[in-house]
DNA sequence: CCTTCCCTTGAGCGTTGCTCAACGCTTTGC
DNA sequence: GCAAAGCGTTGAGCAACGCTCAAGGGAAGG
């Protein structure tokens, strides 16, 4: 998606390195909507190497061969740019992991967490730098994060089929995420075992976390038929 | 610890407002080891309140009653500064849930928790500001983050007894760190039920995670008398 | 009293985030 | 077809900030 850009005219040279003399390609006008899409794509390229306050805005700009004015009338600020670049990963992981609407409620929770594990084996720097990077940062950062939790806790409720949604019960399922979100971190960087006994271990985490929480019935909804 | 230095001198007004005009105190020479401690304060109150991007030398100079050359003495580097700031944040939250050496094993990992518990009560903000956001920013920080939760999980294996030490277990016990850290952090936001209850929760959960991961035995130490 | 040590200063430099006025290609309306 | 409007784009320029460096000056030891 990076660089498939719908545009019509000539395009610049997004990805390969940089040809300073090399000036026979047209100045490449895009339009608003891909120029935005271009940036964000370097800055998640970027940003998943190196933190924010390391980012040069002029490397991007140079890296899209545009000016840095530029890289201003579409990011006033480079909170903004950083916010974009983060709410963009939250977006496509959220869309990597949707879930079939048309599965049962008890597959879907695995399908949920297979996907999710798939995108950190894909994307694991990236995961790190923006989201848990984004964790702890300024306030807008943080609801991004919180956002996409909400996302995920929800879905993981949903999966559970027809429960009573107390708060106790909301706190607990996101504490099962964080658990499941370092667990598959820490297990992707070397895989010291296999990718089914991963799943199956967080997978069968969430009713018994429920069970201790009090919660015996949504624990058999999330049990896993044997 | 923030503001009782112990050199005998005169010290600067580390607390309240600047007063420009008034400059009768003395410059107020320090030791070099009062001065970094000083100074660490400072970023350890600013650092909560901004991510480090959003940190400006000058003023924690500034707050400090030195040039900002002497800040560079210390500490050459912004990012040099910042690693201290979070190191000391790391070292008061180690030490202040440091488990009594002579409680039997059983007692130390409830101990452990109540005490980490405390901690996130009084400094919630310090720890998602400091820790969180280090979890994700660069390696220097993220090797920090990584090793204070290396001493936690090292406790509680500790506190479980003589166990098998695999590298299954270790993970469980990280993730339930991450189980713990977050639901922790959540229910200290507005407190919905009783502190008893939350350690009750929490410290259920580690069994109930363990057995999960196929280590009754270990989850049989982690059970605490009922 | 002199020497040494080191805490401390302040001027100054390069980088980087950000502003602003203007240029020129594209599209729209006549 | 032609002029006007719209919008992507540029580049000079400013202020803020991280960082360097040579030198000042008070405290400690002989």
């Amino acid at each position: 998606m990076l660089n498939k850009l719908s545009y019509n005219g000539p395009v610049t040279q997004l990805s390969g390195d940089e040809r300073p003399d090399d000036r026979t390609a047209a100045p490449a006008r895009l339009s608003g909507a891909d120029r935005r899409r271009q940036l964000i794509g370097i800055g998640l390229r970027m940003l998943t190497k190196r933190p924010i306050h390391e980012l040069v805005l002029d490397e991007v700009a140079a890296e899209a061969g545009i000016s840095r004015g530029l890289l201003f009338h579409y990011f006033p600020t480079k909170s903004d740019y950083y916010a974009a670049v983060v709410r963009a990963a939250a977006r496509r992981l959220v869309r990597a992991t949707e879930p079939r609407a048309d599965a049962p409620p008890g597959e879907q929770l695995v399908e949920v967490l297979d996907t999710f594990v798939a995108f950190l084996e894909r994307r694991r720097d990236l995961y790190l730098a923006l989201f848990r990077g984004a964790s702890g940062g300024a306030d807008y950062l943080v609801e991004i994060y919180d956002r996409t939790r909400d996302v995920f806790t929800e879905r993981t409720i949903t999966g559970l089929g027809p429960v009573e949604v107390t708060p106790e019960l909301t706190l607990v399922v996101r504490g099962w995420f964080s658990f499941v979100e370092d667990v598959a971190l820490t297990w992707a960087q070397d895989r010291p075992f296999p990718r089914e006994d991963l799943l199956r271990l967080l997978a069968d985490a969430l009713p018994a976390l429920l069970i201790t929480a009090g919660h015996p019935e949504a624990a058999r909804a999330a049990t896993r038929p044997a």
